[in-house]
RNA sequence: CGGGGCGUGGCGCAGUCUGGUAGCGCACCUGCUUUGGGAGCAGGGGGUCGGAGGUUCAAAUCCUCUCGCCCCGACCA
């Protein structure tokens, strides 16, 4: 953005430090704020709102495949949560303990959950009895905590909110398709609601949850070049179901250990929205969890509460008619120029200037966050003009950021390239990899670069790993991730 | 957990090297004039300088210890 036509003056630029870029649109966004306790952030009112809005997107999806919503406690003894020695393993370094209550030392530690699956699958366990009872299609929305070394807000926070789908299923073919349904539900709800586009694919051994049998994940590409982890959906297969005792009679009356799944979404969804679509004025929200879609400033003048103001009202209320989220700004202590700015820094996706001009004309100014069209807008079509310009708003933030992503995908058989893009521009490359975990861990020393995922439709050419050479059937999705 | 940086009114900072009892911008409060890209003028309120100890006639400033936060890496959503 050229200086002259930079308004917003108080967040650090992007490209001089997207750290300091990403703070300081959570904070003048009044997204989240910071407490006393490291890791523990306040999510404020803005902030989750849009939380609310991606919540109520993919609760109504989860819903619709079947799910039901329940809540199981948040403190699991620590018996439980080493039934599962991989998962124990995996998580303990990062478990928060409550080792009394009151006065009392208690007998048994009790872990803050980093995850529910001890505590779930231990109530699994007394619920399966019979094939009859399955499938369990289970989600909750709760918090989460794991003591993390280092925090950002929404990106890492020591206390996170997420939910965490947990299923059982009589056969493995079911536990695997639930698997790659609820992986799809993600990508949809991701791509078409945050208008955030993605690569789909499979976990490594090494990247894939403490305990499972395989994960599936969503990734996404930051527009500094780094991929985030958007979501991901684990096969557990048997081995909880073995841990914590989950059998059933099945038809042919032998008992059987069931095949689970386990998937979540947290808020670090909200910091993928934040650095996937926001600029240097600030936040840009896609319309569709936009808490609010529409601002209306109002131009006061001489005589404005007479003119202006009804229109500004009349307007407000057609547009709630047709159940946009509408605000008008009618603070009269803050000029319009700072309200223009207040509202770009919140990434409100439209906003309408209605002075003295437009009453007279019988129309409004319409001003595009995403890429600061002005437009004049005919107040006869209104209820159509609106929601158009929104959804052309939600559609082109999508395209956007998917060019993006093709364009910072690189496809790279050379090593020394590999290395290069890594340490320069960053983004996904695309390369061939001979399986060996050993490999895997030499690239990461080198390049601090990852395996993301590999492809869920195999494009089946072969070639050489790009560190070993070594015969590979299938290129994987390497960054450097968050 | 390693490396770096920073703690001074709500926020951003100066002052620290060279000790002398705290200042600037924004924000806030009052009034008037304003309002089409963060309005102007006038007046005003607010900080025992992260914390503890020490040196000194005197400490934001020097010494010791400590706590916290941010950024970059290793581990994780």
């Amino acid at each position: 953005m050229e200086e002259k036509e930079r308004f917003v003056t108080e967040i650090t630029p992007k490209s001089e430090d997207f750290s300091r870029w990403y703070t300081d649109v959570v904070r003048r966004a009044e997204l989240a704020d910071y407490t006393t306790v490291k890791g523990c952030m306040v999510i404020r009112p803005y902030g989750y709102a849009t939380w609310e809005k991606v919540q109520e997107c993919l609760d109504r999806r989860i819903k619709e495949t079947g799910h039901q919503n329940a809540y199981f406690p948040m403190f699991i003894p620590e018996s439980l949560l080493k039934k599962e020695a991989e998962h124990v393993e995996g998580f303990a370094p990062q478990v928060a303990w409550v080792t009394q209550g009151g006065d009392e030392q208690l007998e048994e530690r009790l872990a803050i959950r980093p995850t529910s699956e001890a505590i779930i699958c231990s109530m699994y366990s007394k619920w399966v009895r019979s094939w009859r009872d399955l499938p369990i299609l289970i989600n909750q929305w709760v918090n989460i905590v794991r003591w993390e070394k280092e925090t950002r807000p929404f990106l890492r926070t020591r206390e996170f909110l997420w939910q965490e789908g947990h299923t059982v299923h009589a056969t493995e073919k079911e536990a695997e398709e639930e698997t790659l349904k609820i992986l799809e539900v993600y990508r949809d709800f991701i791509e078409n609601d945050l208008a955030i586009p993605l690569i789909a694919g499979l976990k490594t051994e090494s990247e894939k949850f403490a305990g499972a049998l395989k994960t599936y994940a969503v990734e996404a590409l930051m527009t500094d070049g780094k991929a985030l982890q958007a979501g991901t959906s684990h096969h557990l297969g048997q081995h909880f179901a073995k841990a914590f005792d989950i059998k059933f009679e099945d038809k042919d009356q032998k008992m059987k250990y069931a095949w689970q799944t386990s998937w979540g979404v947290t808020t670090r969804l909200v910091g993928a929205i934040i650095m996937t679509h926001g600029d240097d004025s600030g936040l840009i929200l896609p319309p569709k969890v936009a808490p609010i879609h529409v601002i209306i400033i109002p131009i006061p003048a001489a005589g404005w509460q007479k003119k202006v103001l009804p229109l500004v009202k009349e307007v407000e209320r057609r547009l709630k008619g047709i159940e946009l989220r509408v605000q008008a700004d009618l603070r009269e202590v803050y000029s319009p120029g700072w309200k223009f700015s207040e509202w770009e820094m919140r990434g409100v996706p439209l906003r309408l200037e209605i002075g003295m001009k437009e009453v007279a004309e019988k129309r409004a100014v319409a001003v595009r966050r995403d890429t600061g069209a002005k437009m004049l807008i005919s107040l006869v079509d209104l209820e159509k003009e609106i929601p158009l310009l929104l959804a052309e708003i939600q559609n082109s933030l999508f395209k956007k950021a998917k060019k993006f992503l093709q364009d910072n995908t690189h496809t790279v058989d050379d090593y020394d390239k590999f290395k290069e893009i890594i340490k320069t521009k960053g983004g996904f490359i695309y390369s061939f990899w001979c399986g060996d975990p050993q490999c895997e861990q030499k690239i990461k020393e080198e390049t601090t670069a990852t395996i993301r995922a590999l492809p869920l439709k195999p494009d089946h050419v072969p070639g050489g790993c790009v560190k070993c050479g070594r015969p590979s059937a299938q290129r994987v999705y390497f960054a450097k991730a968050y």
